[in-house]
DNA sequence: GAACGAAATGAATACGTTTACCGTTGGCAA
DNA sequence: TTGCCAACGGTAAACGTATTCATTTCGTTC
């Protein structure tokens, strides 16, 4: 059932029928509800693939992320999905795990299917990855990778806001020796998470211990694997501040294992403000990122993007926050340290 | 840059074209070599809609979940996804709330791609929603949804052996008084889960106060309303069973806010087994659901139906096994219950 | 009442592929 | 040398829609 079959039933050309069916205003009224009558009793659906086909829109964005597994992207694709929907697109999602050979399909993948815009979510990989895409002059938005660069929007983050009150909380509870558990240092938003601890803490005039820096890798065994060699350096740290939640969440459970109590001989800091984390025990104090925001200031790049008539040479840039959430897992100094 | 490009410049047929590119046994490697270099050197990729219309094959399955925030489903679309992709296909995904209006866009949606198959888990609404999908012989895989119906593919999910072995474990350990929290009631797979706790009571001879079954909705915030009604009956229980894993995490929570400790003062079994379940504290004890099987088995039913000459008239029947896994939040029933 | 213009409709084309169908080529046997 | 067949390559027609351009149908004005 085409475009066609309508247009014969409703005794029409097909031309009206898809003026119609688009709600173009300059066809009359009465053949408009001739033609909807008989869209409806066939339960008939336009075919997206011969729209994209003839008019070069597939109304399609990617979203590439690196674990749809950490708590953190569910959030921002449910949110990006929804108001993509809302704008009568369709997203191709990929989880590339930072996977260089899945990136690279992923990118294809997205060539192929003619996506209109391309969201990238953390990133860390060469960017030669993308360049595919920016030679097609396909519009892309980076989100938290530092630096911006031509004809790529960037949603440049925060972190020091958020990290900095993280450090002045955590000073101002009397703590002196603050550990730090980094993502993996190949990824982009980790090496930047990483500085601005570093920055935050010469801020405060306290100096880093190196062997109180171990890397993670964002996730919870990461984090109990990090804790681990962090507890074997012999330095102790009266508090830990987390790269992101997940991290943190190997910390506890870590922590729990070695009979270390959170926060009365231990205050930890995560980072992200993943939902669960008010519910863990003790409820995490993190730094919110809002994953909302995010996916929204993604989307609307996107779209800007799509809406400009030539395509620009330079990117856009805009601004993400980040803001200390205080909770239970962090508390005074305990005594001697 | 399109075939016809291609074609001129590697001095062929835009049919040897496509022939070379879709790897046609019958073109002589001669001119297949051409034209490969030619579509390497100008960094051709074949557009996927102009396939996809001529072909009739979209090569799309849609995928319907219910609540992309619940650590549950990322672990399933993890593994569908990496299927999928391994076999050139795309994921169209739909997170709906169990909002009846959200289906309905995600239905449409999918049959203006033309989705060759969909993918629905956890199912509660009204099945009126799918039948657009059915009349047009779009092959359907239910997970976890009861009975089977004609044309539609069943997972079904035996969950009665994971919690006949919850139950068991629990009354080996001395529990008489095991209250339950149920899901949404709306919601099939919920409804199943909740047969299963009272077929399993009876049959270890145990009979159920319904004031220990409360309903809850598969969340951390439904488990804490709902284990607070629970305390609020006055009728203590020794354990408590719940429907997914978000229910058991938020009975965690609120114990530990009232002051009950899990395991000594309660046990807590879980549903689902998420990957999370492991590291919460104490680490959840559950009935494990494989995922990344559930996923498999979606995928491949799918990929059959669409391989299948006709329509089946009847869908196929999957079985998809649960078990209990022991971790540290069941132990010895306290002393006088 | 005729001619003109505005507005709406219809015919036809294009979008980028796949593929049925037909024509060409070359090899081999007679 | 001629004829036949096999094998392969090319031409052209689809796929379902949007849209340009030509045509028709009005209403309006003189």
């Amino acid at each position: 059932m085409d475009i066609r079959e309508i247009a014969k039933r409703a005794k029409v050309s097909t031309a009206t029928v898809s003026r119609a069916i688009n709600r173009v205003p300059t066809v009359d009224p009465v053949l408009a509800k001739r033609v909807w009558k008989v869209v409806d009793e066939l339960g008939y659906f336009p075919n997206t693939q011969a729209r994209a086909l003839v008019s070069g829109k597939s109304r399609i964005f990617g979203l590439i992320i690196s674990e749809i597994t950490n708590p953190f992207f569910p959030e921002i694709v449910q949110v990006f999905e929804r108001i993509a929907v809302e704008n009568q697109y369709e997203i191709l999602l990929t989880s590339t795990g930072h996977d260089p050979k899945r990136v690279q399909d992923a990118v294809r993948r997205m060539i192929e299917r003619r996506v209109e815009g391309v969201a990238v979510m953390t990133f860390g990989m060469e960017e030669g990855l993308l360049d595919d895409l920016k030679l097609r002059g396909v519009p892309l938005v980076l989100a938290d990778v530092g630096l911006s660069r031509p004809q790529v929007s960037n949603i440049r983050v925060d972190h020091l806001h958020g990290i900095g009150q993280a450090i002045q909380h955590l000073t101002a509870l009397g703590h002196r020796r603050i550990a730090f558990i980094s993502g993996p240092m190949r990824i982009k938003s980790a090496e930047a998470r990483r500085e601005a601890f570093l920055r935050s803490m010469m801020e405060v005039g306290l100096e880093v211990d190196q062997d109180l820096i171990v890397e993670g890798n964002h996730t919870i065994e990461g984090g109990i694997a990090a804790f681990g060699k962090l507890q074997r350096t012999g330095k102790r740290a009266t508090a830990v501040l987390c790269s992101n939640d997940m991290t943190a969440l190997g910390v506890m459970r870590k922590s729990y294992e070695d009979g270390i109590s959170i926060p009365r001989d231990l205050s930890v800091i995560g980072y992200d403000d993943i939902h669960l984390a008010q519910f863990v025990l003790p409820a995490l104090t993190t730094v919110q990122m809002s994953q909302a925001e995010l996916a929204r200031l993604a989307f609307e790049a996107l779209l800007a993007e799509t809406r400009r008539e030539k395509p620009a040479t330079m990117g856009m840039e805009y601004v993400l926050t980040t803001q200390l959430v205080l909770r239970e897992s962090t508390q005074l100094a305990s005594g001697k340290n």
